[in-house]
DNA sequence: ATTATTGTATTAAGCGCTTAGTACAATAAT
DNA sequence: ATTATTGTACTAAGCGCTTAATACAATAAT
């Protein structure tokens, strides 16, 4: 996995965000064991404190339950994953449109734009 | 001005990213006095040092500058406002661009949800 | 001249996040 | 049976953010 960290926010919340897109883009697929804590921790560079956290955290979501002593394991509710990817892509789109709306740009200039940043990132 | 925190970053951050808003869309026209730190305090219900902090961290992109005992100004360079709105409007773009195709969702998509959720906000 | 207002600086306390270190219980692996 | 691995729990220290409470210097307003 490419962690990639700010400073700007707590990292566990950073862990929770990317482990939870990890599930949502088939990384780790559904039903798939998930490494445990002390390795995931190691891998994000990450005090393995900080890794337990986010992953408490993000079993509210009902993404990820644990197996007391054989391991954490990713949903095999398919559906619900899918749920959860169209909830959070529709949230990027909400906040995306909102903040660029404020700074006065149209409808028209919102598309022009993506347009345009699909070209450079090809 | 319409304050809004979340509690998962610093307030002085936010408080630079909505007065630089405040300022790019033209809440505080250029050349504009900026109300005292102590007001700006009061009414985004901070303390005053925070709110310093912000405004000093705010100076470093040039949009304002302080006048050491009568207040503080929005530049009135329109063509630096201009350039800092649509590098704003890039880097909003390319975050949300990145972010969604993580998600898997091809441009056509991204388009539909777009437009999507344009009807649903008016 | 006096007063009010401006930006600025300093110190102290409280709190959450992060890391470090250690420990325990339950199960899998041997 | 023994060992390794799993999730989990706890305490302590360091650090940054936030708030509180003052204080000072320079200028505007009176």
């Amino acid at each position: 996995m490419n962690w990639i960290f700010t400073d700007d926010r707590p990292i566990y919340l950073q862990l929770v965000e990317q482990i939870n897109l990890g599930i949502l883009s088939n990384e780790f697929p559904p039903g798939s064991q998930v490494p445990s804590v002390r390795d995931l921790a190691m891998d994000a560079e990450v005090n393995p404190n900080t890794m337990q956290k986010a992953l408490v955290k993000l079993e509210e979501s009902g993404l990820i339950h644990s197996e007391r002593t054989s391991g954490r394991f990713v949903t095999e509710d398919k559906v619900m994953i899918d749920k959860l990817r169209n909830d959070l892509a529709k949230e990027h789109t909400r906040q995306f449109l909102d903040n660029i709306k404020k700074l006065g740009l149209t409808k028209i200039e919102i598309i022009a734009m993506i347009e345009n940043t699909f070209k450079e990132e090809k």
